[in-house]
RNA sequence: GGGCUCAUAGUUCAGUUUGGAUAGAAUGGCUGCCUGCGGAGCAGCUGGUCGAGGGUUCAAAUCCCUCUGGGCCCA
């Protein structure tokens, strides 16, 4: 029982209009209001029915107080004991509910009792594939890879909490022009292929001669010709220079995924390119989409013997050029059946690494003729949620949910409508777009990242042109900042607890900062800015759920047991943490239909505020009569207990002392 | 030239999907509050013609149109 069950009660007696009072049945709101003063729930369904009728707002408002809920509340208090205390038609039109908290405070009690937060069956075990990340490995992450990496996951774990069934996907795309360069560096103009500094992650190390190939192109352009070689070798397979290449390229995807995983990101398998360009599925798909005749064979102009099509609001769109190659748009479109289990799946998935939450991590690898879809090296794989799907190649996937940047939203426009064409089942395919991470220009000049146009406020980040800042080391940044911080409010703390206190800091502050953001805006990333932990930050919901907990300690000694009165629990503030707390349903819900999870952090930060305000205001310990004592304890609980589950969705770290 | 997207307080942003009551935070500036449950906090003041103009509506930051200015994609 939570706020969303008075919602619906409150639903019952409203839906009576339409009966009793001849309305037309129309959708209505039950809402919060803006301010406390309306009450604590309002509904709009007088507005609406105004619109319809011509009638006054006000008019229908009263006439539905009067005939429709009153009567109830009072007939309800009769027997038993209404949730609902009080209606009244605002003369605006409004009408608004006040709650009894005598009785919506009971509902804290089964909270307590769990001792987590409820399990949302929203999901009702539909499977759901997330892709995200999905970085060239050739360099290392940047701060707006990490976007991507905590959009997704937080899905993820959204999605995982209210029972789904949730794959995530990372792709690689290790036969693409981005690795090529580093391999012609390697290969052709001797750079090492090892990072000789001890401090240099491979992946950083890649990076850099990845800006440094593209600078010799320029006054070497021979060099495209070895670069259209070597990619030609790796989509070839079973050759040297292919062999070399998945070298590089897993050395180098450790190091990323160390990165990934340090901000506690996890996935369930690499999809590697090469191996779907291997697999045979681009031809299965080719056949489909001539034999639907969703793209045409071109004859003559511009586009002669190539295969194209056209999509809706633009002009039409090469997929294989005359030489009989795909374009960049047509490979994506095999990947994308494959998410969708549309064919027989061509893989099998074997061992690829042991993750930081003890699950394992899979890669793809093509079958061989006769053998048949499976896990290898089983007895190294413990809880893997993959089984299932892997043994049911035609399992049906529910939704297709791809974290990409907005860039790109062109192209997966394109994308979609064919995939619409191919698959006529009920299936969901969409791409969640963000807009990308921009440096400041006064970071750019901290960094020393060389000089920019003094002109733009902004800088995009460019790999290729060397100009951006890696993930690893704003982390590193805000761990030195919240290190020193520590140190300075406990002199007794010891060096190791600092820096194991510090690191949690610094993943959840960076987490934080770039899911609260909507996902339309882009962020100007200043570093200076970004190391301020007061104000709306992680820190500030860690801090509170540290004062929480310290409250609960101290209390140790009194269980919180039997009936304890909630209903004592009548100052203002309490009553707004009670209808907080029993709010989270609708927040995770909305925060799942909309596919955002920045609703959540904003939640988070409104419940630590009441928290704080509480904090302030309201004795606890001090209190000497036992029972409001312990009413105010269970609150103090329950407010851990939701927190403990708002961080683990978010990703933000727990900690009892900071 | 075509398309997508953004514009709200000095600054960074919520609120726009689904129109509704006095447009909210944070930060900055100014001012209070620690022998009390952790001051990385709390309270107060300051600060906004919601980019501009028009339209729809009893009601527009929110919906529609035009324009301006940023960013991106394509040509």
């Amino acid at each position: 029982m939570t706020l969303s069950s008075v919602i619906k009660e409150i639903n019952n007696l409203l839906d009576l209009t339409f009966s009793e009072l001849q309305y037309p049945k129309i959708e209505y709101e039950v809402t919060e209001p803006p301010l406390k003063e309306f009450g604590d729930l309002t509904t709009n369904i007088a507005f609406l029915l105004a619109k319809k009728t011509k009638k006054k707002p006000s008019f229908i408002a009263r006439e539905i107080v009067e005939k429709i809920i009153v009567p109830r509340i009072e007939f309800i208090n009769k027997n038993d004991v209404s949730v609902l205390q009080l209606a009244e038609a605002h003369p605006a039109g409004h009408i608004n509910f006040k709650i009894n908290y005598h009785i919506f405070s009971k509902f804290l009690v089964k909270l307590i009792e769990r001792e987590e937060f409820g399990f949302l069956n929203i999901g009702k075990g539909k499977t759901i594939r997330i892709e995200h990340t999905s970085v060239n490995p050739n360099k290392p992450l940047h701060i707006g890879h990490l976007r991507n990496i905590v959009i997704g996951d937080t899905l993820y774990r959204l999605f995982k909490c209210t029972n789904h069934n949730v794959h995530v996907l990372n792709y690689i795309d290790d036969s693409g022009v981005q690795v090529a360069d580093i391999i012609v560096a390697f290969l052709f103009k001797g750079f090492e292929s090892k990072s000789i500094n001890k401090n240099l992650k491979f992946d950083e190390y890649c990076g850099e001669i990845y800006s440094k190939i593209n600078d010799i192109y320029q006054v070497e352009t021979s060099l495209i010709n070895k670069r259209n070689f070597i990619i030609k070798q790796i989509e070839e397979g079973n050759n040297k220079v292919s062999e070399f290449t998945w070298k590089i390229v897993k050395e180098v995807l450790l190091e990323q995924l160390k990165t990934c995983w340090r901000i506690k990101a996890r996935y369930d398998i690499l999809n590697i390119e090469s191996q779907i360009i291997a697999s045979g599925l681009w031809d299965k798909t080719f056949e489909l989409l001539k034999q639907k005749d969703i793209i045409k064979y071109v004859t003559d102009g511009k586009n002669k013997n190539c295969w194209v099509f056209k999509p809706e609001r633009e002009e039409e769109k090469v997929l294989v050029r005359s030489d009989g190659t795909a374009t960049y748009v047509a490979k994506d479109i095999p990947y994308a059946l494959w998410k969708l289990s549309i064919f027989n799946d061509p893989f099998r998935y074997v061992f690829f690494a042991e993750q930081w939450d003890g699950t394992t991590l899979l890669k793809t690898e093509i079958l061989k003729n006769g053998s048949i879809n499976q896990i290898e090296n089983k007895d190294k794989i413990e809880n893997n949620t993959l089984e299932e799907i892997l043994i049911q190649p035609k399992k049906k996937i529910d939704k297709v949910i791809t974290i990409i940047d907005s860039r790109q939203a062109r192209l997966q426009n394109i994308l979609l409508e064919i995939i619409k064409r191919l698959d006529s089942t009920k299936q969901e395919y969409c791409y969640l777009n963000y807009e990308t991470v921009a440096l400041s220009q006064q970071t750019v000049k901290e960094i020393g990242l060389g000089l920019q146009n003094e002109n733009k406020r902004v800088i995009h980040m460019s790999g290729r042109k060397g100009i951006y800042i890696s993930g690893d080391y704003i982390l590193d940044q805000l761990r030195k900042k919240s290190a020193k911080e520590i140190k300075s409010r406990n002199s007794t703390m010891t060096e190791k607890d600092i820096d194991f206190i510090a690191e949690k800091i610094a993943i959840s502050a960076l987490r934080y900062s770039l899911i609260k953001r909507d996902r339309d805006k882009m962020i100007t990333f200043d570093m200076q800015e970004e190391l301020k932990l007061d104000g709306d930050t992680s820190l500030y919901l860690q801090y509170s759920y540290a004062r929480a907990i310290r409250i609960l300690e101290k209390a140790e000694h009194l269980t919180i047991q039997k009936p304890v009165n909630l209903g004592l629990l009548n100052k203002d503030i309490e009553k707004e943490i009670i209808k907080e707390i029993l709010k989270y349903d609708i927040i995770i819900e909305k925060a799942i239909e909309t596919l955002s999870p920045k609703i959540l952090a904003r939640y988070a930060n409104e419940l630590a505020a009441k928290f704080n305000v509480f904090y302030e205001s309201v004795q606890v310990l001090q209190v000497e009569n036992i029972d409001l004592k312990l009413a105010r304890l269970s609150l103090v609980k329950s407010f851990t207990i939701l927190f403990r589950g708002i961080f683990l969705l978010l990703g933000i770290e727990v900690l009892n002392k900071l």
